[in-house]
DNA sequence: TATTAAATTGTAATAATTACAAACTTGTAA
DNA sequence: TTACAAGTTTGTAATTATTACAATTTAATA
């Protein structure tokens, strides 16, 4: 099987390589379009048929844990997932629903009032409308 | 009744006067603790006891899309609603659960990956711990 | 290869949100 | 001030996302 690195990942941080992980990291890595719980089970379920979408969740929920993948909650309605774990920002076109990424330097940003605050995840995310729905 | 700027925000608008509307966006504005639509239907329903929580979510929809009121989505559990739409930041201390405003400086943050996109709605949160609980 | 702990599965339960139709209000104009 | 049309509220039912849980299966290690 492919994706040695991933499995590295896993096993530094103890977490048992079972088919249905390193299947859903293989997914994730290979399409970093912030897919859904849904999207990722369909696809998935493809190639292992008795896929649990339990399953998706409880993995989804380990490697957010460990911080190998982020979730994105730009709408209420859905949580996506991101391997990508670099800051990055995330642009929703509110016309096709698209996710894309965009770079950016969160030291650049001027913040004030969190003194004495201890901060572990930074999200930038914008809305509007995409070049190609404009 | 009070909150006269609040009624002319609406009239503005075209957005009926209505007592239950008038009701959510006085209490948006005395609790700007970020609520969620249980705890503004909760509350709200101590003083009209037929509120339907219907009434909330179509409210607080409407409020949004006129752009009288903002979104929170930091947990995909639960959606938060904002009455202050100037350019701030959510800290969500992962202890507690409360969420912290802070200040920030949009146009500071160093983008790229954006030409041609119109940008409607910037969001950024924190999360981590918050000085009570550290 | 046997053992033990951990993961997967499927179903059922929970929680948030939306759909919808009937009853009720609001704004406007006579 | 009243009457009407349009818009709003209400309550229930439906939908959707997520979690709980127990039985079965699998992975890691000796």
């Amino acid at each position: 099987m492919m994706f040695e690195s991933l499995k590295k990942e896993l096993k530094k941080r103890n977490i048992n390589l079972s088919y249905q992980r390193l299947k859903i990291l293989e997914y994730l890595a290979q399409n970093q379009c912030h897919p859904t719980v849904d999207q990722i089970y369909t696809d998935i379920q493809k190639s292992i048929p008795t896929l649990s979408k339990t399953t998706v969740y409880n993995t989804l929920k380990k490697l957010v844990e460990e911080g190998l993948v982020r979730v994105i909650n730009i709408e209420d309605t859905e949580s996506r997932y991101d391997i990508n774990i670099e800051d990055h920002g995330h642009f929703k076109c509110e016309n096709c629903g698209n996710i894309f990424d965009f770079s950016i330097n969160m030291d650049s940003l001027v913040c004030n009032g969190l003194d004495n605050f201890r901060i572990f995840d930074r999200h930038v995310y914008f809305k509007g409308i995409c070049p190609q729905c404009s």
